[in-house]
DNA sequence: TCTCGACATTGATATTAATCAACTATTTTA
DNA sequence: TAAAATAGTTGATTAATATCAATGTCGAGA
């Protein structure tokens, strides 16, 4: 982790959604965005850990996970650039219910909460869309519940390699993560996850050449991962 | 369901909360309430459907649940009297991503959303306990899946017998749910629900006389429950 | 009171997925 | 570059849980 000094960001969400709204309402200097990098592996927030700012991914991608008994990890999403950390608790909770760690190198923007609240304080337009994006929170993690205990593995790689290839916009795609990552976003061991891959791949369902994972045959993949 | 007329509710949370903000606006006429009777059963939202309304729950005792597939369900709470639906999504969903059944006759109190939005569109407290409802929501769904991946079938009845023990607010409680449903609450088939229930009776765990349970070695029941 | 149906219980069996063990391939690092 | 660490793979075994089958219990209603 190293704060980035002099650092020119053009195309920042977070910057841009509160610095609109706030230039608006003459509490532009308040903002101080800090620009802070990471190195791959290492963590951008701890389950558990205070928080106190929003960050934006701007660069590299990152897991959310949750580490929950035997630290056995399941990981919630791969988080990309634009993506937020934190906002999503802003009024809502004080501790991280996840945690995030670099992928790769990452390079954030944070903004202070105290900030943001008070320039969002009567902003009833932003309140809107922290609810609106609460609700989908709650709705994507009931999804996830219903498929890591109702779905047999097959079902629930498949998935996965579906919800991979719409976070990388592509049919064919790198994967920033292990074997053992893509188990615990299926929650299952990484041998079974090797093992499924496999069978996918002899299927004519995927082709596989280590990291790289092409979906040949999407129809049979949504198939299989709406069984159960 | 049969809508109720001339309902005196003394003590309906929803209507103090909202009644006395919409009286400091002025906006007291617009509230309406129905009051709406459920008999045992009786489905109160269905998952998908359209949220127009918060309802809170005023007597009788209700189940919020899941359908997965193969029309398999998990329970992710039990309600009971001053307990609210729908207003978690309020400005999120449009759509549940639920359903609320009742387990016995059950006497609720309805608002259309939008009198309460038009009510509470400036009013950042209210908006800021919604968030924070909202973060405690998505915080006990991320824990409900950690238990259901990673603990034991031992761990999870534990589980739900302390969380029982609490909604019910008392060491010594009649269920309101059958064996099968106590199952999906702990997301298990109602055959082993039945064995761990008989396996904690014999090792003097709880004390169970059909519907009625005791727990007695909470001490013990915390402990299986941590286990993983 | 009898019967039916829902609920509850128990044992046997099958299935699923985790774990263990061994090994290969690929990166990192000294 | 060699050695060590990390990542990936495969087979055998074990453990956990679901499913199936049978039976018991209880209450509601004819």
């Amino acid at each position: 982790m190293r704060i980035e000094k002099n650092v020119k960001c053009e195309d920042c969400p977070l910057k841009c959604d509160i610095y609109l709204t706030s230039r608006e309402m003459g509490m532009e200097s308040m903002l101080n965005p800090a620009y802070v990098y990471y190195k791959k592996f290492e963590t951008i927030c701890r389950q558990g850990g205070k928080i106190d700012n929003s960050t934006v991914i701007l660069k590299g991608n990152a897991k959310m996970f949750v580490s929950g008994h035997c630290s056995r990890n399941i990981i919630l999403n791969i988080l990309i650039p634009s993506n937020y950390i934190g906002l999503v608790s802003l009024y809502g909770l004080p501790d991280y219910p996840y945690s995030v760690a670099a992928l790769e190198d990452c390079h954030t923007c944070q903004i202070n909460n105290d900030a943001i609240e008070q320039i969002y304080q009567k902003n009833e337009h932003f309140m809107k869309l922290l609810n609106h994006s609460f609700g989908h929170s709650v709705s994507n993690i009931i999804d996830k519940l219903i498929s890591l205990n109702q779905k047999h593995i097959r079902g629930r790689v498949a998935e996965s390699l579906l919800y991979l290839s719409k976070v990388y916009d592509s049919e064919c795609f790198k994967l920033t993560i292990t074997r053992r990552e893509l188990g615990e976003l299926s929650a299952i061991s990484e041998e079974n996850t090797v093992r499924v891959l496999t069978d996918f791949k002899n299927e004519n369902i995927i082709n596989i050449d280590g990291r790289e994972i092409e979906l040949v045959d999407i129809e049979a993949l949504s198939r299989i991962s709406l069984n159960c």
